[in-house]
DNA sequence: CTAAAAGGTGACAGCGCTGTCGCCGAAAGC
DNA sequence: GCTTTCGGCGACAGCGCTGTCACCTTTTAG
């Protein structure tokens, strides 16, 4: 079955069968329907492979992560594999966990032995600005999630962490709440300082006062948010009402030292998270938390690179709205219910 | 880069660059030498379209899976990328959530435009009728992962669920258990009853009777786990010193029911789990479960594949071994210590 | 009403590799 | 010593498509 058949069958050329597949102007339309209903008839679809090798195009999208987050990464797949199978194009999903000149020449090799059509990066891959110039020496386009630094580089897509953080401690307010800690994440990283921004501008704008020790430093791990946990909630005298982890690993830390401590959530103290990770629902109770729109921002990212969007001038960054989870962490103070 | 370059620079024609490359016979070796060093020279890396054109195979395998666990799924994803990586092939993600004819439609057309040269199949898509029917009629080789069913149907890796199930009984009636309680899985999953099975048998053996009620039916879902949980430990007087679930997810369902009854893991109740998903580590107290080799898994079944194994006669079936993970959720039981 | 531009189509030459076949020389058999 | 085998290598023809260019037909402009 090949493209000969289609346009026997249709009685052109093969190459007006190729004009039809590509959706090439210059076609009469009642050409083009003919096509269409032979290659129907005949169930047909191109080769992969040739396509590849004749056009310049491999109907291929890389997919690079080292993000440790089965649960992340699995969302940022399912989203870029939808836009791709929408259009026709296949995702290649490849895990990066070299570095420095290992990382360039990973990639290089990969980008001779296959020319992907575009590549998506997602954090904290992304901000390795090695594996950026290997990308752009092999002259692959690429879309960064979230990307932290260089921003005018390449196309991106991102949501509005400082926003999002400051609509969560706005809930917290409304809530009852006015002493609230807050665990931030690596300093670093842009994300991480926009919600910490997006905390402490919510309370400025509330007219609260942030206690000193009342925002913690963590790293976005398990581990650091039950640290954080510890410093915040040791001293039975000197608890908050409510802790902001900055991501959900950081607050299943806190939740771990809560129950340790026989602190029970949400009744003696509220706990609310970041980014909406499975585990949040797995846990008991089950996590308050942003959703970030992961899945949509894969998507829109494979969108970018399927239309070759982003290649003109104009805003490279295209934004994506989030959504406040609310679940059964959080909940009034003792004294306001 | 092509492989003209390497032929020119090693003196020789390209179809003996060729024969290097897929190591080939009848190549003389000071020959090879010479190619193979005007390769590393070059850094030259096959086109990956240009061979599958060309030659049969495509140097890519694809994973289809419909399973919602995106741990799971990313642990299956980290192994076949490995054993992919090493012999210079690729993996293909694709998520199959049709059913019926318009999975084998997809199947079908994906095969059409893509020959892949094999398919991994994770549960529980690896039970799908018929998608082993359109993949068979594709003429695409697969491989499944701990199928249920046709196990002679086709190449497959797999765990001794049986034995493990058997292994965490002993552990738990070694710290001074008796009256452990168990959750199992669909009865239709073929590994759930063995895992079923084995703790029967580690009961029987160890002379232990299982009274009425304490092999309870799950589903392997976070609720169901909580729902046989709560049949299990509602009565305080009839509460079993032990509770084993047949998968993380129930084990978690059940930690959630303790937690709200605040019966303490592991001081009032030992709860080991089974799978070692990502969550097990996020909980606390952490769980103590069996760690599947699902890596290694992938792993085997992408060597398969590529190797072209399991084509000959033979055993179909490769097994693994499993691990025992020992953490905080499990200790002797009160009257023991 | 004629020239130029635009619309519509096909012939043909590759893309970078592998499969087939055929040639040459060296080892093996009689 | 002569044939036969086979190891070692290259010429050549595609794999199934797309890009280029050339050609013819219709429109549009002047």
């Amino acid at each position: 079955m090949t493209i000969d058949d289609v346009a026997e069958l249709a009685g052109v050329s093969i190459k007006t069968v190729s004009r039809v597949l590509n959706r090439e102007p210059h076609v009469r339309d009642s050409t083009r329907l003919r096509v269409e209903a032979a290659a129907a008839k005949l169930n047909y679809t191109p080769n992969v492979s040739a396509r590849a090798l004749a056009g310049s195009r491999s109907y291929l999208i890389g997919l690079y992560y080292d993000n440790p987050s089965p649960g992340y990464v699995g969302q940022v797949e399912q989203g870029a594999m939808i836009a791709c199978r929408k259009a026709g194009y296949h995702l290649v999903v490849e895990e990066m966990l070299e570095t420095g000149s290992a990382l360039r020449e990973s990639v290089t090799a990969l980008h001779a032995r296959a020319r992907l059509d575009g590549v998506i990066l997602i954090p904290p891959l992304c901000d390795r600005p090695e594996l950026l110039d290997a990308l752009e020496a092999a002259k692959a386009a690429y879309v960064r999630i979230a990307p932290s630094f260089d921003l005018e580089r390449s196309p991106y897509v991102f949501m509005d962490d400082r926003r999002a953080a400051y609509e969560m401690t706005a809930y917290l307010q409304k809530l009852g709440h006015s002493d609230i800690a807050f665990i931030g994440g690596p300093p670093d990283h842009v994300a991480a300082a926009s919600r910490t921004e997006g905390f402490t501008d919510a309370m400025a704008d509330a007219g609260l006062k942030v206690a000193k020790g009342r925002i913690q430093a963590g790293e976005f791990s398990f581990r650091s948010g039950r640290e954080a946990g510890e410093r915040l909630l040791d001293d039975p005298k000197k608890r908050p009402t409510a802790i902001f982890a900055s991501n959900d690993d950081m607050a299943l830390g806190v939740m771990a030292v809560a129950n340790r401590l026989h602190i029970e959530i949400p009744n003696d103290l509220t706990l609310v998270g970041f980014d909406d990770s499975p585990s949040a629902q797995v846990v008991w109770p089950q996590l308050t938390t942003v959703r970030q729109p992961t899945a949509e921002m894969a998507a829109n990212a494979a969108e970018i690179l399927i239309t070759r969007a982003g290649t003109e001038g104009g805003p490279r960054g295209r934004r994506l709205a989030f959504e406040l989870i609310i679940r059964d962490s959080s909940a009034p103070p003792r004294g306001r219910r």
